[in-house]
DNA sequence: AAAAATATTTCGATCAGTCTAAAATATTTT
DNA sequence: AAAATATTTTAGACTGATCGAAATATTTTT
């Protein structure tokens, strides 16, 4: 049985791992867990203990199988719970953050499983995020940043790289919502914006920020 | 904000207060959950400091208003997630309490606002439970004990007394679940058991301990 | 009204979980 | 090798919760 802190920290240092590749070090999980090195160092060395993770001094850590099975969980939770939030309660992709945090907590296994039929058994959460199976299978994420995509290529806007509800909000204003189609029209060289065409219409500009932010399936052009 | 620990002994002095119309003492709620009188005195003086509840020693406590607004509100929360777990993810009465133990304590107002509106506002849980509606309001619980009924008297099974697994399993078991009509036939005098008719259909027996757990909303006779 | 029984509080201490500042040490970069 | 950076250790602290034993208060019994 772990604690809320615990999972949380499995969770960040999963993220990491996943996003840099490599050994995961002390101040990357203080930095995402907005904490101090001293406090971290503590927790490895708890989670260490507890068979989660591998953890060498100096050296950073590295999820066991366990460690991450755990938190392959925790996400699976999560981001069911988020697909619950907007599908079955109405929110949006901006405001369910929080509250998932807290549901992804109760634990339950057979909540999941129940909750996973109840919505379908949903591949992706609203953010185009994947949802691990039951076994921890991950699908795989067939999508590229906008701001790799060339003039005259399009895709299908699948998922964004930044959780934030700033981001989120202006996504939604803007009218980039995830299923939108997006047409690459010119990159203007001097800021590396770019000017599309979405979903056969609307034309307009979006900054080189958004475009790496931005995940799109790409789509056969013409 | 308050911890799970300290929501779990106002919810418990909520309902002892409401079970014996008094001054909630000491050792009854050491007994409800299930700690020693020692850490409810401890408990009782942070909860007073707190402001939600006039703790007098060796006089027992009584909930303030706040105090009362908070169980409340806990207690709603329990109750419809307990309709959330029956209805959309398919469990049975017996099953539902520990889960929504925790879901109870997810913070957010408005997720709760958002789960009863997708709900159809329930009044009543699956155990027959009235649940109060976001302003602390109650609706009114219009059913007696079986045991209470006289011969010839019938009625329509609304709730229970007792949610223990055990009990509610037997009931599930012996075909008395919630909306079944239930005439009395003839109280044994000799064991106060009671033979009663099931949906016009079904005749048993069911001992004095159930018909005192086992609450029904009266109907016209005949 | 005293004695006995029961209920409650106080005291002192403990535990788990988490965090941290400052000092010490190790590693990496220059 | 020196300087800069990263990490760990030390030692302490804090919150939340618990409890056994002793002291005190209240209630019941005689």
């Amino acid at each position: 049985m772990l604690s809320h802190t615990e999972e949380n920290y499995l969770k960040s240092i999963f993220k990491i791992a996943e996003r840099e590749g490599t050994a995961v070090s002390t101040n990357a999980v203080a930095a995402s867990m907005q904490t101090t090195p001293a406090s971290v160092t503590d927790m490895l060395k708890r989670l260490s203990e507890k068979q989660l993770l591998i953890y060498e001094k100096y050296r950073g850590v590295q999820l066991t199988a366990e460690g991450e099975r755990l938190s392959t969980a925790l996400i699976r939770k999560h981001r069911l719970w988020e697909v619950f939030l907007t599908e079955k309660l109405g929110y949006s992709w901006d405001e369910v953050h929080d509250i998932a945090e807290q549901l992804e907590h109760v634990q339950s296994d057979n909540l999941i499983a129940r909750l996973d039929d109840y919505l379908g058994h949903p591949r992706y959460d609203p953010h185009g995020d994947p949802i691990p199976d039951a076994d921890g299978h991950w699908t795989f994420r067939q999508q590229v940043l906008v701001a790799t995509l060339h003039e005259g290529q399009s895709g299908i806007i699948t998922g964004v790289d930044d959780h934030t509800p700033a981001f989120l909000q202006h996504l939604q204003q803007i009218g980039l919502i995830l299923g939108t189609k997006l047409y690459l029209m010119e990159r203007i060289s001097y800021d590396q914006s770019l000017k599309i065409m979405v979903n056969d219409t609307l034309e307009m500009m979006i900054s080189e920020k958004v475009s790496r932010h931005l995940f799109v399936k790409k789509t056969e052009n013409g």
